[in-house]
DNA sequence: ACGATATGAGTAT
DNA sequence: TACTCCTATCGTT
């Protein structure tokens, strides 16, 4: 899945796409055909993206999806459409993987595509398209509904108004492993499966040691080490944690029984809360 | 044709 | 801890 990178890099492409324009909106699967109607020619007035949430805004009503697990935005369009990113190359598909997008030749007379697979949501203009498949969230909200969502949420390290202090008041509280604290969206949002075991042994932390015996400066490493690492995947579109150099894109991630890249011992994978995780016996405490 | 799997998260037990 | 939702893909019969 996508993890807050992913709907970051989503809303800077929908902002460059849409802003201003005013969008057809269809749901070519049909489980989104109310929703559809309600926003349905309306101006597209910007997004916003808040831990794994993507808020888009149509006049006063907003979008609300969560690509869940396996979730993805595919776009489609004509050489203005897709062609200038302000994130690097255009990609055709955000979600799960991205491929660049095909050659794109100015002269091409576009015309939308035939909805693939099981599209809730199709957004479109003259010169492109962006078809939704596989949320486990999509409705309208009105702002407040929208607040109200957002308040649930810790703080983002992607987001310029973040406060790091309270990831780290909050996981000095808890005993919960510091493994499943990364993961609780309402402790840090942003971070998934990936991210968190990348960044928990960048910082040298045992996933199962309890958030209330993390150091405070640990936790603060850890907040930094995750910020750098996914401010590199809204630039480049993909998670690539290890250092310049290394062969491999992880350290731990489905790297189970294979030599840690550190210090060789073979690197473990268990369950924690019904998800893999990944860690180093050894550089990990 | 199946079955397992996936970068997620809410609700029930 | 388990079940539920949502979908595509890849491996095995």
């Amino acid at each position: 899945m996508p993890e807050g990178h992913s709907i970051h890099r989503l809303a800077a492409a929908f902002d460059e796409l849409l802003a201003g324009q005013r969008i057809d909106v269809s749901s070519p699967q049909g489980r989104f055909a109310d929703g559809a109607r309600v926003l349905n020619g309306r101006r597209y007035e910007g997004s916003e993206a808040y831990g794994k949430h993507l808020f888009q805004h149509f006049d006063d009503l907003v979008l609300h999806t969560h690509l869940g697990l396996y979730g993805s935005w595919t776009f489609d369009g004509d050489a203005s459409f897709v062609a200038p990113h302000a994130i690097g190359a255009p990609r055709r598909r955000i979600g799960e993987s991205e491929e660049l997008a095909g050659e794109i030749t100015p002269t091409d007379v576009w015309a939308p595509p035939e909805p693939r697979g099981q599209v809730r949501v199709r957004l479109a203009t003259n010169h492109g398209i962006a078809d939704l498949t596989g949320p486990n969230q999509c409705r309208v909200l009105s702002a407040p509904e929208t607040l109200a969502v957002t308040s649930r949420l810790g703080p983002d390290p992607l987001r310029a108004d973040a406060d790091p202090e309270r990831f780290i008041t909050r996981a000095r509280q808890l005993r919960r492993p510091i493994g499943e604290l990364v993961m609780d969206q309402a402790v840090i949002s942003g971070p998934g499966n990936i991210y968190r075991a990348e960044a928990l042994f960048i910082a040298g932390i045992h996933p199962w040691r309890p958030g209330n015996r993390v150091s405070i400066a640990r936790l603060r490493t850890l907040w930094d080490v995750l910020a750098e690492h996914m401010k590199n995947g809204v630039e480049t579109g993909s998670i690539v944690t290890t250092s310049e150099g290394e062969q491999e894109r992880f350290y731990v991630y489905q790297r189970a029984g294979l030599p840690c890249l550190v210090c060789t011992t073979p690197i473990v994978l268990e369950e924690m809360a019904a998800r893999k995780l990944y860690r180093c016996p050894r550089c990990q405490r």
